[in-house]
DNA sequence: TTCCGACAGTGGGGTCGCAAT
DNA sequence: ATTGCGACCCCACTATCGGAA
């Protein structure tokens, strides 16, 4: 009979900051992918989510292909999908990562790629307390890159963080993720010795109306309706905004806005049905600025998050994002 | 006493499944 | 047939509270 398979741990997370200074530090690049605790004995494979759901029936791609060569082993990582550039793209992976069963012609058009970066068991002994360099070692060892599919992706020891974050730029990648080299792997926890940095863009946009918020933001506003004027002066509709605000920041946001309440929309294309409906708008007069990951492929800011007002520039002077 | 970590809650971009309309 | 909602994924962030420092 088969051997059985490792028991699945949570995945360990990183804090948010800037890219440590001073040596101890290896440097990795952010995949923008989702999350997997990979589990292997003999010619089995089992993939589970960052909330420990078994999502091995969506990736049969990676089932069949002796990953762990028959060993026991259990394997952190990250499944991403690539885009024609080589580049992983979340937006691709979204048409996956939902599926919980084989979906041939899915696969097909959006293949899978298995991304490994940790060890953390190996034949039923424990690594998680070995430190990081231990663990990668061990991990380069195994030689798991020769699976069609997987690939173990580089760490840096041989340059500074400021430094990977711009080749990370340079390649339009996600961000950094640096790890202490002597630190244990934490199972479930959100440590200070796994640091993200994502690259983020700002861009300053035209407030074009809010939607009410709910819960403890009934009384304010749930988000912020952003726009950008395109090169003919038309204002274009970016999506929102819906975090990064502190209360008295909502507040005056509100006390703002409410004076400036309008029937119609200010953009000048239209606003999906599913976001017009709740909206109110306002005259196009405000200009704000927000921090944003990358644009969806309709043409809306991801992961954007409020900075502020910019009472120092006018409507017309902002500008659709250029980058992707 | 102050500070930090974990947690809950609010918001965004998505896809899909299912129930209500 | 359409719509709305929840369940999952990714994520950023604020407020809160209890325990550590």
């Amino acid at each position: 009979m088969t051997a059985e398979l490792p028991a699945p741990v949570r995945p360990m997370l990183a804090t948010a900051g800037e890219p440590p200074a001073g040596s101890g530090w290896a440097f990795e690049f952010k995949w923008d992918g989702v999350r997997a605790i990979i589990g292997t004995a003999g010619d089995q494979v089992q993939l589970t989510s960052r909330n420990g759901n078994d999502v091995t029936l969506g990736y049969p791609e990676l089932t069949g292909i002796g990953l762990g060569g028959g060993r026991r082993l259990l394997l952190d990582g990250e499944l991403v999908a690539l885009d024609p550039a080589g580049r992983p793209d979340f937006g691709l992976l979204q048409h996956r990562m939902h599926v919980r069963s084989p979906a041939p012609e899915l696969q097909a058009a959006v293949p899978v790629q298995l991304y490994v970066f940790d060890l953390l068991a190996v034949d039923g002994a424990p690594l998680v307390h070995e430190p990081f360099d231990t663990r990668r070692a061990r991990l380069l060892e195994l030689g798991l890159d020769t699976a069609p599919g997987v690939a173990v992706p580089p760490s840096f020891t041989d340059v500074t963080g400021a430094q990977l974050l711009e080749v990370a730029r340079a390649h339009r990648l996600e961000g950094i993720v640096a790890k202490r080299r002597r630190s244990r792997y934490e199972p479930g926890r959100r440590s200070a010795t796994w640091i993200k940095t994502a690259l983020m863009t700002t861009q300053e946009i035209v407030l074009g109306g809010w939607t009410p918020g709910s819960g403890r933001r009934a009384s304010t506003l749930g988000a912020l309706l952003l726009g950008a004027h395109d090169d003919e002066g038309s204002l274009r509709f970016l999506g929102h905004v819906g975090t990064g605000f502190t209360d008295a920041v909502l507040h005056d946001l509100l006390g703002r806005l409410q004076p400036l309440e309008r029937r119609t929309s200010p953009f000048d294309e239209e606003v999906p049905r599913e976001y017009a409906r709740r909206a109110r708008w306002v005259d196009p007069v405000l200009v704000g600025e927000v921090v944003y990951r990358s644009m969806t492929h309709d043409g809306r800011l991801r992961h954007a998050v409020w900075r502020g007002l910019r009472p120092d520039r006018e409507p017309a002077e902002t500008r659709l994002p250029t980058t992707p």
